[in-house]
DNA sequence: TTATTATATAGACGTACGTCTATTTGTCAA
DNA sequence: TTGACAAATAGACGTACGTCTATATAATAA
């Protein structure tokens, strides 16, 4: 169980040190829309299994990616209610409140 | 004129490299909704003048902020546009559709 | 021009970070 | 129990980054 409830609160420079690298966010893409282990994510990315490790450790940390162990395996999947909440308090916490209707309408448009 | 226009695309990892500093998200907030110069910024944040200007650089190449040169000051707003554009963008890049939905409204609820 | 003020740039310094190899820990099959 | 496999951890190494002081650039005032 990830320690970040609904009501956790924002840590706005800690979201986005973890979005702050290539490898992280080609990691988040690919855990967006299935349950990978570590070694499916290792032969996508193409780094070490130890830097995968240590990246879905961070985004561990940031509660972006959930983990759940079978066997000897582990499976990583994108945690979407945790990203949607951060991106949410990304977009109040400078943007005045006209500019967040104009975000979510540039967030509409491009689906 | 910024380099940024409403179409320029969006480097998601820049931004959020941009956003990963405690200092530039303060100044970031301080730039708000007030047109500052660097000497305000220096005096509201606490740190060295140069320092201040070096993630000003920063913030600019991102296209967070705006510069207007007035004499021997330089008024530094925050860019509102390219900030919804940038959060926009990273909605979308990771969160599925019925997602973006919910982000919108964790947005919105915040108000 | 000369002095003063505002900002930017240069360069040094220490720390944080991304990556790797080697090893450990944990799980399953023979 | 032993061997093989999956993932995590430890530790080394180089680079990137945040901060500072010193200096340069640019604009205004005397």
């Amino acid at each position: 169980m990830s320690i970040y409830k609904k009501s956790a609160p924002v840590d706005v420079v800690a979201f986005a040190k973890a979005l702050a690298d290539d490898t992280r966010q080609r990691i988040m893409s690919l855990c967006c829309c299935e349950r990978l282990t570590v070694g499916d994510i290792t032969t996508k990315i193409g780094v070490a299994q130890p830097t995968v490790s240590h990246h879905l450790a961070i985004l561990r940390e940031a509660g972006l990616v959930t983990a759940e162990h079978q066997g000897r395996e582990t499976f990583y999947s994108l945690n979407q209610e945790r990203l949607s909440v951060c991106c949410g308090q990304l977009m109040v916490r400078f943007a005045p409140d006209e500019d967040v209707t104009q975000t979510v309408k540039h967030a509409l448009n491009k689906r």
